[in-house]
DNA sequence: ATTAGGG
DNA sequence: CCCTAAT
């Protein structure tokens, strides 16, 4: 049995109405919801215009890439394919065997089905694997499971099952079928275990398809290189993509009243051990061990216990809010590389995107009408102030940089939703910088004018774009010292990253119809759940303007640059709230630091930081009081026991008198402070 | 923000 | 090193 030990979401964006400082966890919140009701009807048009592309074999619209990158995350998927590999091997074998149960299937497609009230599409794992979600160029999400096309890519041509041969699937690649599939096979290893599954036609029946019928043939991209490289053509991997999204998404459709049905008796019996939270942990955002905690004992939905979970929102809240400053404190110390972000550094805004609306007091003075074309970024509308020539521009709304996210198959779609919530929140929080381009020149001179820079003419307005960039990240650099940096440096760190990420553009506040988003729901109970803000919530924060319903997703800037953009070389580390390097103490260091401590005592480790680390930005306090501790603990226990670089045994001896001599002076200073 | 301690 | 509680 397969048994997926979490699921990978990758979220290759939000749209995330521009809110008043103050609000915008909520307002993340509330997008998060809204962003799913939205994707109610997204689901078929995508659909109907991918298919329709795929079938007529044409290229996608570059316009599309900006989904690319959510697919394309080698290192994820390797990851996976070696954690689980034996699982799904097994069970995949199972399945050929006999028929195996879709438990798996089941159970995605419970998520799934649930999902899909809200008008999401969630795919079932064929194998345990990660599920993408990918947004269209218009920004509806699309969730594709990575596993349809990363191990079962060429394999995407399913064979009817004899026995229920009712749905089949079916991949030609007329012209050039072995490129198309190491294309997808470089992304995504396939373990050989697999590749031998697969028959003359290197084709590998489908152990889980079987609810409907379905022939689409999608025809590869003609220009599929056979290079290796992760950075897959775009417009492959857009088709990839996109085909499995739409197998996935007539998967789930179809399986969504019969799965649905059988996937309780399959719900995951295992429990996650604390050493598999513990690797959560460590590797995602901190949000998965919250996440983990909350599942277990919070498997209701919301609404039916309001209270309860009101509460628990409250308490998730801080954490959140918890978190989202430490996470704002790795920026900082620069321990987490751009890459790790979900945005990569150096304003590569790999798919921030920020909508600008003209504000013309005089409608006007507008250059180019916002109801431009939806793929136009530069629709801005501008207003020029005759009087005091003042551009005015307000930011409609941004687009959260791409957000991935594990979360354990037991989680409930509540926690999945706080998950969100909270991923979303660190990363606002997270420290944002704005960067501006124009006509795809980054501007850093920041003390140049509009005027100067030339954003006061219509024509250049429509170049201007904004890009979230990774707060206090200036130097990715200083990491790179330590070896043990270099495997966590995402590739993204490499040199050229605007190229590979042109910011995203900014466009015109009035979205085109098609783009425009339908209204909230109506009767979303959900924000009930809003943490801290309840009845009590201001009306104006509670409500956002219609317009700013209007998300209007741009579409990329640049496709190519964001299909090749290893978006998740690493990034899982990173978005983990990355564990710092371990950087050992010298012995200097050591030195440096039982003469302070000699000196200052323990127990003012601020001071001793300050005294013998000050320039030492990478040893905090807190790191000297560990290590004072653990040099404590050296000094006691024998030499032979020791590890690491030796200390030597005149500095350990010092430690432990200096430490017997200040516990002494508190000890003494302790039972009675006035008598010191 | 610091300090103290457990993990 | 990380995480937390308590200051």
């Amino acid at each position: 049995m397969v048994l997926q030990k979490r699921l990978g979401y990758e979220f290759n964006g939000y749209q995330v109405p521009n809110v008043p400082r103050g609000s915008r966890s909520t307002r993340g919140k509330r997008c998060v919801r809204k962003r799913v009701v939205e994707n109610d009807m997204c689901a078929f048009e995508l659909l109907a215009s991918v298919a329709g592309e795929l079938l007529l074999g044409k290229e996608s619209s570059p316009a599309q890439s900006d989904t690319i990158t959510g697919g394309s995350n080698p290192m994820f998927s390797k990851d996976k394919v070696k954690e689980e590999q034996d699982d799904g091997l097994n069970s995949y074998e199972d399945e050929l065997r006999g028929q195996k149960s879709c438990d798996h299937v089941s159970r995605a497609s419970k998520i799934g089905f649930q999902g899909q009230e809200h008008g999401c599409i969630f795919t079932e794992c064929l194998h345990p694997s990660s599920i993408v979600i990918i947004s269209d160029p218009s920004e509806k999400v699309t969730f594709a499971e990575e596993s349809v096309f990363s191990r079962n890519k060429s394999e995407f041509a399913r064979s009817p099952r004899p026995d229920q041969g009712k749905f089949s699937v079916k991949v030609h690649s007329p012209l050039s079928p072995g490129s198309y599939r190491g294309k997808v096979e470089d992304r995504i290893p396939t373990p050989p275990q697999f590749e031998r599954q697969k028959n003359a036609d290197g084709i590998v029946p489908s152990p889980c398809f079987s609810e409907d019928l379905m022939e689409v043939d999608i025809k590869p991209p003609p220009l599929v290189s056979s290079s290796s490289s992760i950075e897959t053509s775009p417009k492959s991997g857009s088709h990839m993509e996109y085909a499995a999204g739409i197998a996935d998404y007539e998967k789930s459709s179809s399986c969504n009243q019969t799965c649905n049905m059988t996937s309780k008796p399959f719900r995951p019996q295992r429990i996650v051990d604390r050493r598999i939270r513990k690797l959560l942990a460590s590797k995602f955002w901190k949000v998965g061990p919250t996440l983990l905690k909350d599942g277990d004992f919070s498997d209701k939905d919301e609404d039916v216990k309001p209270l309860f979970y009101s509460r628990k929102m409250c308490y998730k809240r801080q954490r959140t809010q918890k978190f989202s400053f430490k996470r704002k404190k790795l920026f900082q110390r620069g321990s987490i590389s751009s890459c790790d972000l979900p945005y990569n550094g150096e304003g590569l805004s790999c798919s921030p995107e920020i909508h600008i609306k003209g504000e013309a007091s005089s409608s006007e003075t507008g250059v180019h009408g916002g109801n431009g074309t939806s793929s136009s970024p530069g629709a801005q509308k501008f207003a020029f102030d005759s009087d005091d020539y003042h551009v005015k521009l307000s930011i409609k709304s941004f687009k959260v940089p791409e957000l991935f996210i594990e979360i354990p198959e037991t989680a409930t779609i509540g926690s999945l939703k706080r998950t969100v919530m909270e991923a979303v929140t660190a990363i606002l929080g997270g420290g944002l910088r704005i960067g501006v381009h124009l006509q795809g020149k980054k501007v850093r001179d920041d003390s140049k004018t509009l005027l100067q820079a030339g954003i006061s003419h219509s024509d250049e307005l429509e170049s201007l774009r904004f890009t979230l960039e990774p707060n206090s990240l200036q130097s990715p650099k200083p990491l790179i010292s330590n070896n043990e940096d270099a495997p966590l440096l995402p590739i993204c760190d490499s040199p050229e990253p605007l190229k590979r990420l042109p910011p995203i553009a900014v466009t015109g506040g009035d979205s085109s119809p098609k783009r425009h988003r339908p209204p909230l729901a109506a009767g979303d109970p959900s924000r009930v759940n809003s943490p801290r803000r309840g009845p009590t919530t201001p009306p104006a924060e509670r409500q956002s303007p219609p317009d700013s319903k209007a998300l209007v997703p741009v579409p990329a800037a640049d496709a190519e640059a964001l299909a090749v953009f290893p978006l998740h070389g690493k990034s899982r580390r990173s978005e983990t709230g990355q564990r710092r390097v371990r950087r050992p103490f010298s012995v200097s260091e050591v030195e440096a630091l039982v003469h302070a401590v000699e000196k200052l005592g323990t127990g003012r480790w601020r001071d001793v930081k300050i005294c013998a680390f000050d320039s030492a930005k990478h040893r905090t306090y807190v790191d000297l009081k560990d290590k004072w501790k653990t040099l404590v603990h050296t000094a006691r226990i024998s030499p032979q026991r020791r590890r690491g670089e030796p200390v030597p045994q005149e500095l350990l001896d010092r430690v432990l008198s200096a430490h017997a001599y200040w516990s002494q002076q508190q000890a003494k200073a302790e039972p009675c402070p006035r008598l010191t």
